[in-house]
DNA sequence: TATGTATATAAGCAATTAATTATATAATAA
DNA sequence: TTATTATATAATTAATTGCTTATATACATA
């Protein structure tokens, strides 16, 4: 099992410890997604959400691919937290609901 | 696999999200450990090490029991969270040298 | 080209955090 | 009893957080 440094560890941890962020990975895990998605799933105003996304960013959690006049963020698998994210996300419920919700209300971006 | 609330395991990830607090966490996965202790490891106020333990207490975390003139704190291992709480310390280094080191200065407090 | 849409960034602000110092309480030891 | 030790709590403060509003940029489309 990979261990990381508690200082680095504490810092993942800090970051997951704000229910926006977290359910943003939990959503992550099971689809990219597009910063006007998030907008609409957590009724955030569009900077709120911009801001987290560069939280997560900062630090690797994820990463953004530009397409077309969208910014698709992505789950980053490779970093060496992965698995830790993983183990955390295990706990938490499934964040799929959000996206069919999201999929009903015509709100979903189709940028494939 | 328990799955708790998104703002459940936020709030407890917010927790561990401080070097000082997950190390804690880390350090009692081991050892029941008093207040003087962790003033001694973490070099740090004994107010501040009281206000870290606190928290952990109030959301359950840990629990309290005197001995003494000291205050052991031990992992509630009956938590509904323990075992995100067992796979998130499982990432980290074992906080056991910590414990040699407080030996090792004559620092362990024997109040078993 | 002008307009609208998607996003990022900056500035400001209220709330929260994590430490400090000062003080109170409880148990122990002289 | 008095002093010492272990701990908790309160008040204060500086730093950080998470939002807001305002603005800038980039792309898309009429």
């Amino acid at each position: 099992m990979g261990k990381e440094s508690i200082e680095g560890t504490a810092k993942i941890l800090n970051l997951l410890g704000n229910e926006t962020r977290l359910s943003m990975m939990g959503l992550l895990l099971i689809n990219d997604c597009c910063v006007c998605e998030f907008v609409d799933i957590f009724k955030m105003s569009q900077p709120a959400i911009s801001q987290h996304l560069r939280k997560l960013k900062d630090v690797g959690l994820v990463t953004e691919q530009k397409k077309g006049q969208w910014v698709i963020y992505s789950l980053n698998r490779e970093t060496t937290y992965f698995s830790l994210i993983q183990d955390i996300l295990n706990h938490i419920p499934d964040q799929k609901e959000k996206l069919i919700w999201l999929e009903q209300q015509g709100l979903k971006i189709s940028c494939n």
